[in-house]
Order: C-alpha cells, then structure tokens, then sequence
RNA sequence: GGGGCCGUGGUGUAGCCGGUUUAGCACACCUGCCUGUCACGCAGGAGAUCGCGAGUUCGAAUCUCGUCGGUCCCGCCA
C-alpha cells in the first residue's frame, strides 16, 4: 500500500474539534454529488461517513479524478478538515459540521456496477443478499450487528475469565453419539470407511473436563446440527458453553445472570433487573402452553374443559377446551374472526371457536349457554364485557400446545408488549418425555442429567414423574438456552441409561468414555449454553440469526456465495473409499 | 415429509383480483450540462421473451396445474 496514503484516521470519528486538522483518510465511495465545478464525495468506513470536497481552484488534478469516481470505489485522500460554509451543515450525521477539502486523492480499486444498491438500506431478495453477502455486510445494518456480536463476545470472554473460567476448545473431528439430532458426518482418510461427527455441543468433553479438575470451563463453541432450518436455526451455530464444579442450580442461576446483566450493561448500556423470575415447566404449560413462554404479554391459556364439556356444542364434546382472553376486542368483524381462524388452523387447531361477550354473548355456541356457565367462563377466564374469547378444542394436551402457539399470533396482532426484555428461568423439568411414535422414553433435555434427590425413588417405577436438575434460560419466548446438574456418578448415570433403554454393553459401547471418566473421581458439576447468535439477534431487533451471522445458510442449508455443499472429485471420494449411490442422489 | 406467502430490466416495485397497455415508476448504468450538495438537480439514452415448463384461451405477467428457488411455520432440533 502507498506510504503517502496510510490512513491517520477514520471517517465516522471527525468532529468539529478537528477542524484546521491535515488528514489522510480510507474508504468506500459512498454516493458522489457532481456539480460540475464542485464535487462531493461521501466516504464510507466502518466507522462512518464524511464529506469530501474536491475543487478544481484547490487542486485541479484531484478534481478531474475525482470526476470518475463510482459507487463503491475504494480511495485514498489528503485533505484538511474545515468547518461546513454557514447553512450547508447536515445536521443529519455525526460528522455533518464538517467536510474534508481534498488536497490529493488516489485510486485503490474499483468497482464493478453493482449487483444492489449498497448505500441504501432497501430490502434485497435473501438469495441475492447472501449470493453477495460481501457486499451486503458493508452495509450498516450488518455492520452494527457484525459489532454488536464482536462486543457481547469479549465481554462473555471477560465476564467469564473474570469469574474464574478456563476457555478450553474441545475437538471439532469427534465421534458420532446416538440420540439428540442428526450429525453431520466427516469420513476418515486413514480409517476408510469410518467417520468422524462435527460437535452437536461439546457436552461429553466439558464434562471429562470437569473430571480433570479444571473446575471451570467456558468456550464460544460452535455447534453442528444437520436438521431443517428455521429463522432462529442455523446448520451452524455458536454456543457460550460453560461448565463448573461444586456448584448447584443456584450457582449457575447467579452466574449466568450476572453473564447477561454485563452482556446488556455493557453492549447495551441496558440493566437488567436481577434475578430473572422463574416459573416451573408444569406452571408455564398450564398456563402457556409451552416451555418457552413470551412473558412480555399479559395473555394466558384458560382450561375451560370443566364448563364447556357440559354444552350441546358438539367440537367440545369430550375434549380438552382452552381457551384465551383478548381483551377489549368483543367487536371484531366477522373478517376478522374468519383470518383468525385461518392462523390458528395453520398452527395445528382443528378449527377455532369464539364468544364476543356483549349485553348478549355472540359467537357460534353461544346459543348453548346460560346464565350460570357464562359466568363460570368469565370468572376462570377473568374476562368481562367487551371481551373477545377464543376457544381451542383437542385431545388433552395437544388443545393447550395449540393455544400455545396461537397466543403468540394474538400477540402480535393486538398487543404491545410490555417491556423489551423479558427473561424467565423455566426450572423443574423432567427428566424424561416420552416418544408416541419411537414407543419409548427418552432424555427430555440430555442423557446426562442427574434427577432430583427428592424423585430418585421413583426413577425405575414411575420415570416419567422424576423431576431433573434441569432449567432452561427464556427470553421473550426464545430459548436462549439450557442447562443441567449432570450425573457425576457412574452408577446413578447408569440407572437412567438403562430407564432410556440403552443396555450396559450398549451404553459401554456409545459412552464408555464418559463413564470411565466418571469412574475416576467426578466432581459433582453441572452447567449451562446459551444460543450466542439468538442472544445478540434479539439484541439486534433481528427476526433471524441469520442477520447477526456473517454467512449463514439459506433454508435448505445451501451457501448462495460459495455454492456449497458441492460435488467433489472422484480422486478425493476414491481415497475416502467412499462411492456415491446413484440411484439415491436421483 | 406437510402447510402459508413470495418470484416482473442489475436492485426495489406498479400492473395480476375482474385476460387484450408500446409492461409504468424510482435507484443503479451510459452521454451531456451544472460551484454548496448531502436521496443534489436538469436533458437525453440503453436495459425485461414478467423464475422455468405445460395447460385453458383468438389472446396469459395476469387464470389453472406442475416444477425450481426464497421465506415463515408444523414435523424434526438429546
């Protein structure tokens, strides 16, 4: 690079307290504005954007380059700093008192004519986004966020450091476990036919570590998962992964609190109100209709089985009835119930039933009811005239999940939340759940939970009632994360093996690694990860992680920049001893 | 695997419901003019077989079916 125009400073910084100042700035060509005898060119950095001024009375040369100058290009430039003429400040920008009067100005690259307009923050079809996600970043949307991550991840990296964490990296080239999601594969040269799993998490590992008495672990660990995509999953993705000895529930809950409360002071200039609440998995079911609920909203699942299984209303008949409150809005339209009943139909609801509470209740079962059972609806549903309910009908359970999700719609379309960020501790999960279509029991969170002391009795008679040292970490009804108390000792991680069914032999077999760890002197340990690219997507104001990402996969895991996955040589299949099945890939 | 929405010059969009237009507009691009703009302005120009395929029709960007791609959701994600 020229000597001559090695950058003193950048763009975005420059005040009015610089003026009289020589400098040499670096950059993007922003936008030019030729007014035949006079130039402007704002130039961009990551910092910003400032005027420059090019004159042909101060330097003729500068200025008759400066009249090529395109979109995009990349430039260097002398000038000094003056104060704008009296009137002609843009009060716009930070740095719109002043302007740059160019003395010299060369030429890095340029560029070709775009593919989108990079210097507006107008909507551009994803593909194309992420087909030039180069260009697409240096635009301040993603420059923010791009930051924005970079800050949460040295301050998770301080905070942790500070409290007594070791950061340690755990292997990306391990091997494939059973249970959890699909891996994703990598074959081995030297061992031909066998293969290697990139990290689903690095559980097994943090905990061995903890048997090696490194008492404290921490990693911004990327994780692997080959399942579908959604706007918050990521074939990839980044995890704060911690682990710690000798501690409980409540060591973490403090820890990570006090994680996020640095997290949001210090990225944010947010504080954050401690400690987080906290809310049983059975108590946010019931009144929820999930694990994650989005506390921001006021809005609650109502089971009104007990009074509507009494009507002649045949959708009710025998069923779970949930219903949920929206307040205020008894003068819906018939429109407006139909496009309701379209977004709960597409969440799984069988249909969706209502009751407008006017002078006279309106609503399809509405002529089924008396005196006695409405005022039984209103006092459960805590509900009054002008109300508007709506109604759920299924078998047991699958009603409340419904709402569940439901209630986020209803959010959206009829409220404002009430606080910007709300978090929640969702603890008491159990330990197992049970797979209808597999016909077995499997780990509600993973195999490596320990149970409640106070539930180990039941584990072998009545697993699905044990209660685990597990807790997940909610916010906005996003899980942030999810942590646990895991098994320190072999016998006990033995038992719930077993209860999963997974054979001595077998787990041996799978695990046997971890359980010869454990054998050798486990510190009781426990601890906790947390969805770093959800953390700062929410912080962003982002829908998707995609946009705190800087090249994240398009929905069916494809990378428009790079187009992989790809086709690969036949030379490097043949080493592998791998052959691709023809008939399979038609 | 399933459902919803979207696909029109390089980019963003209008037109599509109720079929017949020279497919309109803005940004970007090219030529020229312009000394205080900052989404600079003015004059002119080039650029689109409307994702792809089939069907209905005298006639399809527009209606139907299929397909590909994007996106949101369900399933899946210990």
């Amino acid at each position: 690079m020229n000597k001559e125009f090695k950058r003193t400073e950048y763009c975005g910084e420059l005040n009015i307290d610089d003026v009289g100042r020589q400098v040499v700035l670096n950059g993007w060509v922003n936008r030019r504005r030729d007014h035949g005898g006079l130039i402007f060119v704002d130039l961009r950095d990551r910092t910003g954007i400032v005027q420059l001024v090019f004159d042909p009375k101060h330097n003729n040369d500068s200025f008759e380059l400066a009249q090529q100058l395109k979109n995009e290009w990349v430039i260097g430039i002398k000038g000094k700093i003056n104060k704008r003429p009296e009137g002609s400040e843009n009060l716009k920008i930070p740095t719109g008192e002043i302007e740059i009067l160019v003395d010299k100005l060369t030429v890095f690259s340029r560029s070709n004519i775009l593919p989108f307009n990079v210097n507006e923050e107008e909507d551009v079809d994803e593909y194309t986004r992420l087909r030039y996600r180069f260009l697409d970043l240096r635009r301040p949307r993603l420059q923010k966020n791009i930051e924005l991550r970079h800050r949460v991840s040295q301050i998770v990296r301080k905070y942790l450091s500070d409290s007594g964490f070791w950061e340690v990296e755990t292997p990306m080239l391990t091997r494939s476990t059973p249970e959890g999601a699909r891996d994703y594969l990598v074959p081995s040269r030297v061992h031909k036919g066998k293969f290697y799993a990139l990290p689903q998490s690095p559980q097994l590992f943090k905990q061995m570590l903890m048997v090696s008495g490194i008492d404290r672990y921490f990693q911004i660990a990327r994780c692997f998962r080959d399942e579908d995509l959604r706007a918050d999953r990521q074939p990839e993705f980044t995890q704060i992964d911690l682990e710690a000895s000798f501690i409980d529930e409540e060591d973490i809950f403090s820890i990570v609190e006090g994680l996020m409360y640095s997290i949001f002071k210090g990225a944010l200039d947010i504080e954050l109100t401690l400690p987080f609440p906290r809310m049983s998995y059975r108590e946010a079911y019931t009144r929820f209709g999930t694990d994650r609920p989005d506390i921001r909203y006021d809005t609650e699942l109502y089971d009104v089985s007990d009074v509507l299984n009494k009507i002649s209303f045949p959708p009710f008949q025998d069923k779970e009835v949930i219903a949920i409150r929206v307040s205020s809005r008894g003068n819906i339209t018939r429109k407006g119930i139909d496009e309701l009943t379209d977004s709960a139909r597409a969440l799984g609801a069988k249909g969706l039933a209502w009751l407008s509470l006017q002078d006279e209740p309106r609503g399809p079962f509405s002529k089924f009811l008396n005196g006695h059972i409405l005022d039984r609806l209103k006092t459960i549903t805590n509900s009054d005239k002008g109300d508007l309910l709506l109604f759920i009908a299924d078998e047991p359970g699958i009603a409340r999940v419904t709402m569940g999700r439901f209630r986020l719609e209803i959010n959206r379309r009829f409220f404002q939340p009430n606080t910007q960020y709300a978090f929640l501790w969702i603890v008491d999960f159990p330990l197992f759940s049970f797979n209808k279509d597999e016909n077995r029991i499997e780990a509600e969170h993973h195999p490596f939970t320990s149970p409640k002391d106070e539930d180990i009795y039941l584990l072998e008679t009545e697993p699905l009632k044990v209660r685990a040292n597990a807790y997940d970490l909610v916010l906005n009804g996003v899980e942030l994360g999810s942590g646990s108390i895991r098994n320190s000792d072999p016998e006990m991680q033995k038992r719930v093996f077993s209860i999963l069914g997974i054979d001595e032999a077998d787990a041996y077999k799978k695990f046997g690694f971890l359980l010869e760890a454990l054998s050798y002197g486990a510190p009781p340990h426990g601890g906790m990860a947390l969805g770093l690219d959800r953390i700062v997507a929410i912080m962003a104001g982002e829908e998707s992680i995609r946009e705190v990402l800087a090249f994240p996969k398009t929905q069916n895991a494809f990378c428009p920049l790079t187009e992989a996955p790809s086709d690969v040589d036949e030379n490097q299949l043949k080493e592998l001893g791998i052959s691709i099945r023809k008939e399979e890939v038609l």
